[in-house]
DNA sequence: ATAGTCCGTTTGTATGACAAATGATTCGGG
DNA sequence: CCCGAATCATTTGTCATACAAACGGACTAT
């Protein structure tokens, strides 16, 4: 789930700037970034706030401040990829085709697993919660209120694994599901096409079967995948033909 | 694998304690922290490296700060406990049986899926290093060497599947081998048993045989958690006739 | 050539000041 | 008496400045 608060304070503004400009690559690992005083300059912001916003990305691995020497970028193994602000940033432009592969690779391997420790160990107000995410898509008339109701139908299953390592991985998650939604957004017209899967998956945790609702929830994320490479090879052609 | 430095600067030491009063449930969530310029005071540093350790807590999701209200302990779904830092704080003391399950639940789930995917896809410096891992095992003479050399056979294999988001679930690993060997510490006379299973895993990868891989990995955890629970009951035994 | 020392650079920490936001309190009108 | 609006105290957010500490390269003496 979303932290409470997402307005950005000056401090954030300054993270989300540099923490992008390293992401994308503008700056590489191995470099150096420009001594505190300089950015903080360039940047409009006081070396405080910037220092801030240094501290933050360094305890998501992208970089290293030692004194003397400055901020050095740390290599892709050490940064902390589950982040949730670092997948946003990962997809901040148009999402790699291969990183989308990967998101999916995850999704193949938690949710499956989720979905059949929910369906044994569900309390009623879990299985209660789910149930009320179904019923929102199911009521959902337009593609934002689907996305949402579906975040929290996914939400909802990791929850009810009753692991909260489980559920801390729902950042994947959303941000699989939301670039889902962005490069599914032209073909909008069924949006609700999985909502036969949701139901099934919904039914088996209700009725504690464990293995149908991982062969399910399986066979949804391998539907939705496919669907993903649909629109994915239909934006190549149509690169491929301008 | 751990960040290059492991040194503790102030703040570090401020972060720490801070987030292990908060982890441990000394604070609870809703709770309110003591003003900025009380807790520096308290903590015997400055205003400045008070804030830094704040800042970061809150972006591992622990704490939430507010001007004119103060920094509130948010409740534990916001936590990112797949953070390496709250997940050790976790296990600062005594590590819960309950909470042991939940990390070999998480291996359950990832190791065999990630041994899976190194087969299909593993290259062959990504074989070499899981080789040269095993090797340090068969070759360790202390439980130290063997535990170094199996977190570095595990990490490995993550980063054999060539899925970098898969890699950072490392810290799960980690947090769950080291309880491990904290736990069965005493009982170290055989503490190579599980070689074989890792040249089991190692065989099939080199292979390309996602199954057997995939099952092999499966095993040898479901193996190492018996082990587990019967050095649990020891110890309750234990605790019982005292 | 090498070990040890010096020195400039950069981050780490401390301090003091003020701006901005929040929630309670007070005050005024109905 | 009730309710809304202005006011105020409190706390974090940001800024500026100063100095301590650590690092790395240059320099020196042997």
């Amino acid at each position: 789930m979303k932290k409470p608060i997402a307005v950005r304070s000056l401090y954030g503004h300054v993270m989300h700037e540099l923490g992008q400009r390293i992401v994308s690559g503008k700056v590489k690992p191995g470099e150096i970034l420009p001594r505190e005083e300089t950015l903080a300059e360039s940047l409009q912001v006081s070396r405080t706030a910037l220092r801030e916003a240094l501290k933050v990305l360094s305890a998501k691995g992208l970089i290293e401040s030692r004194t003397g020497v400055g901020a050095r970028v740390l290599e892709e193994r050490y940064w902390n990829q589950l982040d949730a602000d670092v997948l946003a940033w990962r997809c901040a432009s148009m999402p790699t085709d291969d990183f989308v592969d990967k998101l999916v690779e995850m999704r193949e391997i938690i949710e499956p697993a989720a979905a059949a420790a929910a369906a044994r160990r569900r309390t009623a107000p879990q299985l209660a919660a789910i149930e009320e995410a179904y019923n929102a898509m199911d009521a959902a008339q337009t593609l934002d209120e689907w996305s949402h109701a579906d975040l929290l139908f996914h939400d909802a299953v990791l929850h009810a694994t009753g692991n909260e390592l489980m559920q801390s991985l729902f950042s994947v998650i959303e941000t699989a599901l939301g670039t889902f939604f962005t490069l599914s957004a032209r073909n909008a017209g069924n949006f609700k096409y999985s909502l036969p899967y949701h139901q099934k998956v919904l039914e088996a945790i209700r009725r504690k079967q464990p293995e149908v609702a991982r062969k399910t929830m399986q066979s949804m994320i391998v539907d939705s995948h496919t669907n993903l490479q649909r629109s994915r090879s239909s934006r190549t052609r149509k690169k491929a033909s301008a």
